[in-house]
DNA sequence: AAAGGCAGCAACCGCACAAGA
DNA sequence: ATCTTGTGCGGTTGCTGCCTT
């Protein structure tokens, strides 16, 4: 049995907005306020619609100051350096972008941005990658001859065959291990290697390719049009690669120790910091928020993380 | 001009989480 | 400590309008 349904899915009207929905709810709004309950909204408000299906229409159509129609070149760029940060959280994305909602985001991404990506990808066998020798205890890792476009950068990660992103991965904790840190401790997996990833994967720790952020490498042209994306071994930063190589070979000689918190919680807690710290590094990301506000965001909305991450 | 295909986008769904009882 | 409820989020669906044949 699951839960019980937030409304009473017979009577709530479903599908798009009437301009009188949309006024009535937008003048309750702006007399009364939300009144900090949804669910309860759409009665006090006299609409037949679900709490959710109201909130949802303040939240990414009517509210004051949202802002629709093409996205700009910068914000082409914001995107794609968050998506390739952080992964398809859309929440923290929109919050570097006034005016613009999660929703909208989201749509353009899976409309338009992604097809924009992988419309230039190069045929896979003019893509061939040169490997670098691997450490001791290191993966080996790969480079991408540096291009100026970052549509190009990001394309050639996509692979026509698989109809999917592959060989890349952000520098960026797994999304599941973020919001909850139970979840390491009892879903191993998420330190497996997998070789492709799309907004909906979870992210897992580097495994070959690395895509970072500023550093040296490929600089922004001249007109401003790349972004400050860039990849390689010179830019792996080597804290990374020991925190990769420390969950990996500590998880193969001791997995229990490295996944049970209960009975370690400290020391164990502490090197996973201390590597995450080094690991968890946004680079010089041009954006119009400091990167400091951009690391609050992820840790305020994950508060599993933030519990043992101290920045 | 009509039909089919496709892209864009608004809206819905279900899940996870947090807060409060 | 557990359950219930509201909220927020990301993924998906389906409607609409435009384009192509």
């Amino acid at each position: 049995m699951g839960r019980a349904p937030c409304c009473d899915k017979a009577n709530v009207k479903k599908g798009p907005w009437s301009p009188e929905e949309d006024s009535k709810l937008k003048e309750y709004i702006e007399k009364y306020g939300t009144g900090g309950n949804w669910i309860a909204f759409p009665q006090k408000a006299g609409l037949k619609r679900c709490g959710k299906s109201c909130r949802l229409r303040w939240l990414n159509y009517l509210r004051p100051n949202i802002k629709h129609g093409e996205f700009s070149e910068e914000e082409d760029r914001i995107i794609c350096t968050l998506f390739a940060n952080i992964g398809s959280r859309w929440s923290i994305i929109a919050a570097q972008l006034p005016g613009r909602t999660d929703n909208d985001i989201k749509n353009y991404w899976n409309t338009k941005l992604k097809k924009k990506l992988m419309g230039i990808n190069p045929p896979a066998h003019e893509r061939k990658l040169p490997t670098f020798a691997s450490s001791p205890g290191i993966p080996p890792f790969q480079s991408q001859p540096l291009s100026s476009s970052l549509y190009e950068e990001c394309s050639s990660y996509y692979s026509q065959t698989t109809k999917s992103f592959s060989g890349l991965e952000a520098i960026s904790f797994p999304s599941n291990y973020l919001s909850s840190s139970s979840s390491l401790a009892t879903n191993p997996s998420i330190f497996q290697t997998h070789e492709s990833w799309v907004g909906s994967q979870p992210y897992y720790p580097v495994t070959e390719n690395v895509l970072t952020l500023g550093s040296e490498g490929s600089r922004s042209s001249d007109d401003g049009s790349s972004t400050q994306i860039s990849y390689g071994r010179d830019n792996i930063k080597q804290e990374g690669m020991a925190f990769q190589s420390y969950i990996s070979t500590g998880l193969e000689e001791n997995p229990k120790s490295m996944l049970n918190y209960d009975s370690n919680r400290g020391e164990n807690l502490k090197q996973w910091a201390e590597k995450a710290n080094a690991y968890f590094d946004f680079g010089e990301i041009p954006l119009h928020y400091a990167l400091d506000e951009v690391k609050q965001l992820i840790r305020s909305s994950n508060s599993g993380f933030n519990s043992f991450v101290q920045y």
